[in-house]
Order: structure tokens, then sequence, then C-alpha cells
DNA sequence: CTCCCGGCGT
DNA sequence: ACGCCGGGAG
């Protein structure tokens, strides 16, 4: 025998949808990134929106297209100009991936984006969601996918009082809410709904079994990493000991994480390191 | 101080 | 399954 059938009916979703696309029609966002269905360019802050805070993606995206507005631009660039103008936006390494992905669809795909959410999802630095999110706005394809906006309404709405909350009991509300009819706008929708729940609830992804709390910035690698990269896009060339003492000035005398950052980030591909002199690769 | 974000290496 | 990755807002 089979279990009854879970989750909110009909109805409820429909309710659900109503509600979602009314907020939207009244205070949906105007963004860069939806004045343009350019699949490239939807590439580029989907990458950036993976990470950041969409106030603060939002003038470096606009910046990050008019110096890269083509796959072809980004794929021959080089990679300290890219750091550069990525700078402030975190994570570095998305940078990094944007461009060697940016590379292989010059290479492999003739320049443009496929339309198809496993093949985008093979390209370094770009996951399931992200390769989804690509498919729903620049193609305006029906896939489902979850993120964390959409995760936040739907534990809000539909799991009220539960804790410990898998994706897979997620995602067949976000299938049964999608309308096949214009999936970009539903989901641009769902994005600002989210981020408007943000603003007045606790944030209920905290009852996903996903959540997990971040280690402080303060004291770790990851500072380090930012100011060891700031300083080699500031200063071009630095031999190791400059380079090294620099960093300990505000980190504590720590020689040896400060050799360990470096040779990670030479690892990593954004330094080259040649006779004690250090420099961003290429 | 607390919070946030998806991808990926391990 | 878990922990790393940047930097800014509150």
């Amino acid at each position: 025998m089979k279990a009854a059938v879970k989750g909110p009916c009909h109805e409820a979703i429909s309710l659900f949808s109503d509600m979602v696309l009314s907020y939207y029609q009244q205070y949906g966002r105007d963004l860069p990134w939806r004045r343009t269905t350019d699949p490239y360019s939807i590439l580029v802050s989907e990458v950036m929106l993976q990470q950041t805070q969409v106030e603060r993606v939002a003038p470096k995206f606009i910046f990050f297209i008019e110096q890269f507005p083509t796959i072809n631009s980004l794929a021959s660039a080089p990679l300290s100009e890219v750091l550069s103008a990525w700078s402030g936006l975190g994570y570095n390494r998305r940078a990094i991936n944007l461009q060697k992905a940016a590379i292989i669809l010059r290479d492999e795909y003739g320049g443009s984006v496929p339309d198809n959410p496993d093949i985008l999802a093979r390209l370094p630095g770009i996951g399931k969601a992200t390769a989804a999110a690509i498919c729903a706005y620049a193609f305006n394809m029906p896939v489902v996918y979850i993120e964390t906006n959409i995760r936040r309404i739907c534990i809000h709405y539909f799991f009220q009082d539960q804790n410990d909350i898998p994706d897979t009991e997620i995602l067949p509300i976000i299938h049964a809410a999608l309308s096949p009819d214009n999936p970009r706008e539903w989901y641009s929708a769902l994005m600002d709904y989210g981020t408007y729940l943000k603003k007045r609830l606790p944030n209920p992804n905290r009852r996903s079994t996903h959540y997990t709390r971040q280690a402080p910035f303060d004291g770790s690698d990851r500072k380090i990493r930012g100011q060891a990269l700031r300083l080699l896009l500031d200063r071009k060339k630095i031999n190791k000991s400059s380079f090294i003492s620099a960093l300990n000035a505000s980190n504590e005398r720590e020689d040896g994480r400060i050799e360990k950052v470096l040779n990670d980030l030479e690892k990593e591909g954004f330094v080259r390191e040649e006779a004690g002199v250090y420099s961003i690769k290429e």
C-alpha cells in the first residue's frame, strides 16, 4: 500500500504562486542582469551571485560586462585584469573558473553558451543550481532547481513546524509551483520574494539540513588570501620576503601559515613564483 | 560580535 | 558529509 500523498495540495500551491507573483508585480526589482537575456551576461551574473549579495554584485556586474562584453574577450584577457575586475566580490577562485569556462566555451562550443543544464554543470565553477539558473533566465527553460531564496520561501510556507528539512522534500514543491509559461519571470519573482522574507524573518534556512554556520573571517586564511591577492594586483611583482613581511604586519607573524597561503595560491593558479619573485600568473 | 552564499576538494 | 573560500552589512 502506498503512503498517503505528502505535500501541499494544488490549491495551496496556487495561492502561493499568486502571492509571490503579485508581490513581484508590485515590488519586483530592476536589476542589471534582468535587462538582458544575453546568455553570457546571465552566466557572469549567476556566478557572481553565487557568493555575493545583489547590492554588491550590481555595480561590479555592469563594470565587468563593459570590460569583458563577450566570451571571447573574457577568454583572451590577462588573468590580472580579470582578477582586478573581480576584486571586492570575494571567493576569487570563481574568477579563475569563470575565465576557464569562457575558454572552454570559446574552444569547444563555438563561443556560445549551450542551453543545456547538464553541459553547463560540467563547466568549472558551475554546479547544478547555477546551470539551471542560467537556463531559466537566459533561455526561459522550465527547469526545476533550488537555491537559498527558494529554499527559504518553501521552508517558511510549507514546512512551518519542521526541522532538518532536506532539499529532496522541497524540490517536488518547486516542481509543482513552476508554471511552464514563464519560468524566467517566476524565478525572478521567487528571488525577490525570498529576499523580502529574509528581511522580515529569522532565517528559515536554519531548519534546512544544509544549513551550516561559517567560520569567522578574522584570523582566517581567507583573509590573508584576500590581502595577498590585493597586494599582488597592486604591486605587480613582490619578492618573497617583503611579501611575507607585508602580510605578517597585519597577521601576527605566523611565517609557516603565510607560506602555505602563498603555496596554495600558486597551486590554484593565481600566482607565479620565479626566482623568489611573486606575480599574478601570466 | 553575527550573518550570508554555491561549488568543490577531500 | 564536512570544511574551505572574501568581504561587507547589520
